[in-house]
DNA sequence: TCCTAATATAAGTTGCTACTTATATTAGGA
DNA sequence: TCCTAATATAAGTAGCAACTTATATTAGGA
């Protein structure tokens, strides 16, 4: 399956981004890197017409955008700057232009090639892991 | 707004393909024309594992295509046949497009793995060279 | 060491949406 | 005209996912 230990793939990133409030932060998040604070405070006042979004609930947009492969974090004393990660849109640009001519079918060993990549560099420099007690 | 009288806008478009059936339909009109029967009866086989799909789910996902602007009907005696509509398309395109600015853009990205991709499997495929190998 | 700030997770609720079956519409053939 | 084929719509249901509040985790400062 065309999909790293992360679960990022064309699925994952199309999936994340049906949600309109993922896609108010991804542009949030295309003005440059944010501390996941500030992606709170910054929707809490776009969706104040339909009564603000919590902390918890853009906590776990940023989760489901992480698990796509959609940003990157970088954890800097207690906070967490969240940033756009350009792999993710480029698996969902891959996906249309699959309809750009004749349609040459499924692109799987490309969305592996990204996937590989991604893989090698998770094992050179790992942000910060959150780990519960007991977790190996 | 950037909208126009069909209601068609990347919002509606990444919504639309916020659903895996829905993209698998795209994927199918890809290929070319179809009556929207012939797209009931291929996912109905496709998704056969999870209980196969009926026709009238199959036309309300191809509502909800249409009203996005990503396919296009064409009516011929009781049959109407689905196509991709590149407009829909174009907009999902240009919203990824503003991601572009600042950093390397989703293309750029690509081919920076795919190349990354290629250095990497020359080096595994020597045989001298010690590599670790899917330490997830 | 205790307190606070920043974020993530737990657990439970609810509204939306993708489904179902049943029926309406429309075109063409016998 | 009546029948059938192809598709769309109606109406109702069930499951999921996006929210909520409450709490846990972690880093840093007084």
């Amino acid at each position: 399956m065309s999909e790293d230990a992360t679960g990022a793939s064309a699925e994952a990133a199309f999936d994340a981004l049906g949600d309109p409030v993922r896609r108010r932060i991804m542009e949030l998040l295309g003005g440059g890197e944010r501390p996941a604070g500030a992606v709170a405070e910054a929707l809490g006042t776009l969706f104040a017409g339909r009564g603000g979004i919590s902390q918890p609930a853009v906590s776990q947009h940023l989760k489901v955008l992480r698990e796509a492969g959609l940003v990157t974090v970088r954890a800097e004393g207690t906070r967490r700057f969240y940033g756009v990660d350009a792999d993710g849109l480029a698996l969902v640009q891959l996906w249309l232009e699959r309809f750009a001519d004749g349609f040459a079918g499924p692109l799987d060993a490309l969305e592996t090639e990204l996937a590989r990549g991604k893989r090698e560099r998770r094992l050179a420099e790992r942000p910060h892991e959150r780990r519960r007690r007991g977790a190996a």
